[in-house]
Order: structure tokens, then C-alpha cells, then sequence
DNA sequence: GAGCGCTGATGACATCTGTCATGCGAGCTG
DNA sequence: CAGCTCGCATGACAGATGTCATCAGCGCTC
């Protein structure tokens, strides 16, 4: 029997997986949670032997959930799936960074889940096989840690001054980092490129 | 016997509702779209009783859908729900306005899905309560329709010029539109407008 | 027809942005 | 140590943006 932790702030999505699941004879949905607190806290409590968190959840994401719950030392630590609409060559980088073991986007089958939770159970890997293709083809991130940075302060349409005071950095610092990644990015306006950055999960 | 019509771009969701519905013994999925124009065409041939339609869906999204669904002239039409994650009271309006019967957050538990389908199936409505009560108490959008337009073009971060291009205006006349609806938002550049309205679900 | 409100446009002006050259200090590398 | 790169910062300049006053046309109402 594999216990399971289904995280996700879509109630929708997670009762109906939670009951697609459940129909499966070995596999048993033991806690659900809505944030990535919950999430945290109940993986703690219950020791589910799988995890699957979705990417989009608050307060923060699901990769900080599934760091902290792999960081856990005492007994072996639950395998972590990701779901994610965002499905991204640089997201499944971080994700797998991060520890986890299974990069399922939501454009996945409902009826392969139960099979991904089961091979991910007995210590297999399973990443979006299209998704893999694409992050070994498609260019990396060209920008530096600095302008992600910057870029993500200025995503929701702040001017310069408001940029540097978050980044904590000298307005004319911020303008240029700006500037090289709008050179990079080969758009007109920092706006495009932190709209650029975000489609490609960059930030 | 209800028959239904599911159409949503991931087929995560779309996969664990129609089992979960499929469970039901009153109802039935006969058709499942992930695209629109898919949605539209199957409604035309399966003539289902209720169509449940995502809002976010390629390559238009689930209100055109519906209001096409909707305008059929041989027969009576199916009813319409909509799904969505981005539940906003202005989204909501939208969706009234075009007919639909249902809306529904994806924030609803899973289990009250089928209920819905049966309301909606019968003549009633059904308007998710915290929505609706948002829409009654919460300002309507403050933005003429062309500060809406023009705030449409702004959001991927184009220059002025390239907005005036898609929108067949003036740039001076797009800058005075810009500047109202800054005004109107309290916000001091276009971006931020562009960012907040877009989050309003206005644009 | 005068008055009013709305749309679209223009021009002037202050400010903000994007670009570029340059400087300074920390770290590293011979 | 000298030379080098790299992160951060500054200053100057052109062009883009935001603000404002103003105007012409159009439809509406009194």
C-alpha cells in the first residue's frame, strides 16, 4: 500500500485526483493540503511515502515545500512528485535541483498518475519525457543571477527607483543590469523582458 | 441521464473530473475537448445536456466558446458552465452576460461538482457565493473600453508605438488613454496599469 | 442652435528610461 | 605584486514616457 500526500490549492483539481487515486487498490490519498505550510506540516506527521505537490501554490511554491519536506532528517524522507501547468525546461532544471523525483505537467493524462505514483514509490525517476527533450535542446537561461533578480522586482510594472530600493541596489546598477538582459532578450523595454523572462519560467 | 460535454487544455483535470462525473450514475461523459474550436464542434455533433467548459483554454477561451455554443439556432442549446481559476467578480460578469448558467471556481470542492451539474442541467443556476457576493460589494472596473483596449496591448511591455500600431491610434492619444487609466488605478507607470488590470481580470 | 460629453488628436514640458563610457574595489591568477 | 575579471556604481546623453492644456469633430439633449 503507498500512502499518499496530494497538495494542491485547487480543491477541483485535488478532490478529483484525491478519488482517482483512492480507486486505485494500492494506492491511499493519507492528507491533503491547500498551502505549502499544510504541505509541509502534514508530511511531517503523516510520513506519506509519495508527495505530490502542485508548483503553483501559496504562500510560496511547491519547490520550497518539497525542499523543506526532503530536508527532513529523522527517517527516510517521502519521494516528491511536481504538477505544474507551467511546464518550463528551466522549472524542470529547478525541480530537479531541488530533489524531486517525479515533473508531471497537467497537460499529462489523468490515467498515467497512478502509474508515475507507483514507479516514482519504488525509487524511479519519471520526468515529462517531452519536457526533458526540450530542456537538452532549448538554450539556458542566458541571464545572470542579478538580472533574474531585478527582472522578477520589476515584473509587476514597477519604475526604476521602486526596483532598486527591493533590490537594494543603486538605481543606475539596476538600469544596467536591465539593460543587458533587454540586449540579451532582444526586446525594447525592460517590461517585455521580465514578461519574456516569466513565460519562460525564468523567474 | 445527464450528458456532458468536458472540455479543459489540461488533461490532468479533464481526466479526473470525467471519471469523477462518470462515477455518477445520473451522468455522462459523451464528449471532452482541450481546445475551443474542439468544444464548439463536439457540442454541435454530441448535443450534450450541460457542457462544462474551462475558461482558460486555446486558442480563444471558454466564454467565446460558450457564447458560440450558446447562439446554435437547431434546438435548444446545451447549458453552459464555466470553470476557472481566475475567479474575479469582472470575469464573472462576463460570463452572466453571455448566458452561462453555471460558474463555478476551481477553488469549488470536487465532491459539489456533480450537484451543480444537476442544478444547471434542470433550468437552475448556479453562481459561486463569494464570487457573486465580490461582484455586489467590489467597485465595478473604473476603465473606459478603450483604456481597457489599450491597457490589452500594453501588457506584454511594447512601447508606445507598437501600441498605437495594434490599436490604430495616435501614440499621443495612446499616452493620454495610458495616463487616465494610471490615473484611474493610482499607478505610475503603464506596466503596473497593465499588470493590475490584468489581474482584475479586466483585460 | 447652444451646450454638453465623449473620442481622437496635437504640442510643450518635466521626468523617466535605455545606452554607453568610465571608475572603484574585491577576488583570482599568473 | 601586477594584471585581470567581475560586481556594483556613477554620470552624461538621447529618446521614450507621463502630464497637461487645448482643439476639432460627432452625437445627444434641452
Amino acid at each position: 500500500m503507498i500512502r499518499l500526500l496530494l497538495a494542491d490549492d485547487e480543491e477541483l483539481l485535488r478532490g478529483a485526483l484525491c478519488s482517482l487515486l483512492d480507486l486505485e487498490d494500492d494506492l491511499r490519498v493519507v492528507a491533503q493540503a491547500a498551502t505549502t505550510t499544510d504541505a509541509v506540516r502534514l508530511a511531517g506527521q503523516h510520513r506519506p511515502d509519495v508527495a505530490v505537490l502542485d508548483l503553483e501554490m501559496p504562500p510560496t511554491d511547491g519547490l520550497h515545500a518539497a525542499a523543506q519536506i526532503l530536508a527532513r532528517t529523522d527517517g527516510t524522507p517521502p519521494r516528491v512528485i511536481i504538477v505544474t501547468r507551467h511546464a518550463r525546461p528551466a522549472v524542470l532544471r529547478r525541480a530537479l535541483a531541488a530533489g524531486v523525483s517525479g515533473f508531471v505537467p497537467k497537460s499529462t493524462p489523468a490515467a498515467r498518475l497512478a502509474q508515475i505514483v507507483r514507479d516514482v514509490a519504488v525509487g524511479h525517476r519519471y520526468v515529462d519525457p517531452e519536457i526533458a527533450a526540450s530542456a537538452l535542446t532549448e538554450n539556458e537561461c542566458p541571464l545572470s543571477d542579478r538580472e533574474l533578480e531585478v527582472l522578477g522586482a520589476a515584473r509587476a510594472g514597477a519604475p526604476v527607483s521602486d526596483i532598486a530600493a527591493t533590490v537594494h541596489l543603486a538605481p543606475g546598477t539596476v538600469r544596467n543590469y536591465l539593460s543587458s538582459a533587454m540586449a540579451k532578450l532582444g526586446v525594447a523595454t525592460r517590461h517585455a523582458a521580465a514578461h519574456r523572462a516569466w513565460e519562460e519560467g525564468w523567474i
